[in-house]
DNA sequence: CAGTATCCTTGCGGATACTG
DNA sequence: CAGTATCCGCAAGGATACTG
């Protein structure tokens, strides 16, 4: 993919996010960069299917609150399935949609390429903070 | 790429990205869902290099305030270059970096993916909502 | 077990006015 | 022209306690 074809692709989707009156599709694209979306959606990748506790056990350091918020945004967005099983005690699994796995699909190579830049985005911060203490 | 492929290029990301202790490669990914970042690093990646000014003539809605903070934010990350003439009146001239420009290319297959889905978005939200309602 | 309810801190995004 | 300074409302994220 050349210059050229990088800008091509770049333009629809970038007026078509731009003519996106009521911020959804942006919405959506925050579920990257939220703290929790992402390594709930690759969990459920990974493990098809999974209680909330579950859940809860292998995200390190989540809270009750912000995992029954995360996925409840996730479920909002077409991305995660819920499915209740009306038991006492409570059961309840989740596992991703069709559409939640299109999404982990194409989020991987933004995923990847960040990883490999950690370095170049630390070095870069540093640089930037030293130069704003002088 | 199946389904197996999937899984295990998504574990080599995640898993990184989870030891993120500091959250700078979350952090990096915000710059998805943030509001003006997109637009941003669209406008620069189409048109090379544009002025304070030119670029906030072009993003429509966004604040002097909002525009200045955005572009500290991507030149602190070092995915866009900041030049200052030094001259009075001032002049300042942004363009992206080769990280910039790579973090284009990158998101470019999630940005087309959002756009495309963005009718199961929407629809899956105004289910959810009419659940909710009752 | 799978949640709510309450309170708190932080940062995003915006409005407005001012400056070298 | 390219910013700062100051104000504000709102939502993200978290700590803690409680509930069917």
């Amino acid at each position: 993919m050349d210059n050229d074809e990088i800008i091509r692709r770049s333009q629809a989707a970038c007026e078509a996010l731009s003519a996106d009156e009521d911020g959804l599709k942006r919405q959506v694209l925050t579920h990257a960069g939220n703290r929790w979306s992402l390594g709930i959606v690759h969990l459920l990748g990974v493990n098809g299917r999974l209680r909330h506790a579950e859940i809860g056990r292998r995200m390190e350091g989540v809270t009750q609150r912000m995992l029954t918020r995360t996925l409840r945004q996730l479920e909002r967005d077409g991305l995660v399935l819920r499915h209740d099983f009306q038991e006492v005690p409570p059961k309840v699994e989740y596992q991703l949609s069709e559409l939640g796995k299109q999404m982990l699909v194409h989020m991987i190579p933004l995923w990847t390429w960040v990883v490999e830049n950690a370095d170049g985005f630390r070095r870069s911060r540093e640089q930037f903070d030293a130069d704003q203490a002088l």
